[in-house]
DNA sequence: TATTCTGCTATACGATCGTATAGTATTGAT
DNA sequence: ATCAATACTATACGATCGTATAGCAGAATA
């Protein structure tokens, strides 16, 4: 089985039929949600019957896994590319832009991990973790390259990184919901009040 | 295994059976969200049948408006009781304390709107309508009565409210399991890094 | 060419869902 | 005491869910 860990910027008709699947139930569980989708309604983006998706996926769960695997790849392959050379800080920034970027061309990962990382009850995957896991190898790089900055701990500043990067994305539909209501849909739209979302040391 | 969620029997026990199912459908909407909550599970948790639960709310729609009228009344109630004496930056000041005390009595109420607002999609209800709209009420209050802050536009300050009140709790979770994650579960709690969640004018 | 394997469709099964309906018990007004 | 309305239970129906199974077409392997 081959794995395509880099990103592929290929349209939907030159996919296999697993990985057209696999985009169709990322795609529709970042906006409605897994409990709101249906096998028969992922067949049908994906332009299949409901048993092809169980021949490649077993379950709905092998579904789930199969697309926050993917997830983790697409972090791990933004992360990945940014040259280790430079200042700490640098390389930090680098890796934090590489991320924004991966971020605003796949907009389903932010849909999906809104869902996932706020609702800690009814998720079943082990997303969160791998994430966490991820940053914090991340963090540990830096600090066997260069010096790492001593001012925070390792884990306030793990969890610095990624609520910086994923907070204002997950916040950010419900400022723009409560705008368009106040403000009307065709008010200026730099207008718009910018969220900020940070943690600080206690 | 039988997990009562949320509401204590002794509160619920002088309650009409309305109020029961309404509670019990509250809570359980609020851990694991309305899709995956039956109507079944809401009868038993209220110790009543499905016929009843459809008898008193007709539908589960109904049933949902039910819920969201009662967290209006829950935020109008924490407003109303603040007296409009002393300045304007007082009086918001005090409100916000009043909602704050509020939420953290009734933390259903933050569960279910970190799934409604975050869930721009899939939510069928109109709770942010109608919270966005009594957050307006209540900035135009403090305009007749005193002199509001002309420094910002009415709906950034409106929008500011509520991210402000609202903001730091629904991304509370995500820091506390990355939190357990990294410093283990009895690691010093007051090392926890703190969250900070504002609005800023563009 | 014969056989096996893989990608894929079609259909069906049991569980669970929201809801409708019919009937019983309890209350409240006259 | 009567009677109607309300509170509540029991059961059933149709739809939809995840998944299991059987079979077919075409490429691969020998």
């Amino acid at each position: 089985m081959k794995k395509t860990v880099g990103v592929s910027p290929k349209v939907n008709s030159d996919l296999t039929a697993k990985a057209r699947i696999r985009n169709a139930a990322f795609a529709l569980y970042a906006n409605y949600g897994e409990d709101a989708t249906s096998m028969r309604a992922i067949a049908e983006a994906a332009g299949v019957t409901v048993g092809l998706v169980v021949h490649h996926f077993r379950t709905k769960d092998g579904l789930r896994e199969a697309i926050e695997q993917h997830i983790v790849d697409l972090f791990f392959g933004a992360i990945e590319q940014v040259p280790l050379e430079g200042t700490t800080a640098e390389i930090a920034a680098a890796r934090d832009e590489a991320v924004a970027d991966m971020l605003s061309d796949n907009p389903a990962v932010v849909g999906y991990l809104r869902r996932a990382l706020l609702d800690p009850m009814g998720h079943r995957g082990r997303i969160l973790e791998m994430l966490t896991d991820l940053a914090a190898k991340q963090v540990a790089t830096l600090r066997n390259v260069g010096v790492a900055s001593k001012a925070h701990r390792d884990s306030s500043q793990v969890i610095g990184v990624m609520i910086r990067q994923l907070g204002q994305l997950f916040l950010q539909p419900m400022v723009d919901s409560m705008w368009n209501q106040l403000a009307g849909p065709n008010a200026a739209e730099d207008d718009k009040p910018l969220l900020v979302v940070k943690v600080q040391e206690s």
